[in-house]
DNA sequence: GCCAACGTTGGC
DNA sequence: GCCAACGTTGGC
C-alpha cells in the first residue's frame, strides 16, 4: 500500500466536491511523470491526500482512497473537452485516471506554511522550491506525521 | 496579478 | 539532440 498527495484548485473541483459525488476519476492530469505515477503505481487501496492549491487557505483539506486500478482518461479522447488530445488515440492511450473515493476533510486546511516548517516534512516533495508536480508519492513516514497534525488542528 | 520555476515544443 | 521560445503552475 502507498501513500500519493493529489492537487486541485478548489475553485474548480475542492474536497466538498469530491464529498457530495463520493468518488470521481481523476482525471486532466497532462504532465508525463504524473501520468506514470498514475499508470505504473497506483493500486486500489492507496492512500490519498487532497491538496488544495492557488486558493486561500492553501494546504492539505483532507484524505481519499483510490478505488480502481488505472484506466484511460476519457477527456482526452473528446474534442469537447477541455483536456482533449488530439494525439491520443483510444488503441494507445496517453493520459491515465484513477478513480478517487473520499474518506475524510479535515476540521481545518492544514497550511502549507505548517508543512514547511515541520522538520519532519523536510524531504517532502511538495515542500521543495519550485515543486509543481500534481501527483506525488508521500512517504509513509510522511503520512504519521501529517496524521499527527491533522490530529491537533 | 506577478513572476520564478519548470515542462514542452519545434527549428536547426 | 540542443536549446531558445513559449506555455503553465502555483506560492506569494
Amino acid at each position: 500500500m502507498a501513500y500519493w498527495l493529489l492537487k486541485t484548485e478548489p475553485n474548480v473541483f475542492s474536497i466538498d466536491d469530491l464529498k457530495a459525488v463520493d468518488k470521481e476519476p481523476w482525471d486532466g492530469v497532462r504532465n508525463y511523470q504524473a501520468r506514470n505515477f498514475i499508470r505504473d503505481d497506483m493500486k486500489p487501496g492507496d492512500k490519498i491526500l487532497i491538496y488544495h492549491s492557488r486558493v486561500q487557505p492553501i494546504g492539505i483539506a483532507g484524505e481519499a482512497e483510490i478505488v480502481s486500478e488505472p484506466y484511460p482518461d476519457a477527456t482526452q479522447f473528446d474534442p469537447a473537452a477541455k483536456y482533449y488530445d488530439a494525439k491520443a488515440k483510444p488503441e494507445a492511450p496517453r493520459w491515465y485516471v484513477v478513480d478517487v473515493q473520499h474518506r475524510r476533510t479535515y476540521a481545518q486546511v492544514l497550511p502549507l506554511s505548517d508543512l514547511k516548517q515541520n522538520p519532519g516534512l523536510d524531504g517532502m516533495v511538495l515542500t521543495q522550491k519550485g515543486s509543481r508536480l500534481s501527483v506525488q508519492p508521500v512517504k509513509e513516514n510522511e503520512w504519521a506525521v501529517i496524521q499527527e497534525l491533522a490530529a491537533n488542528l
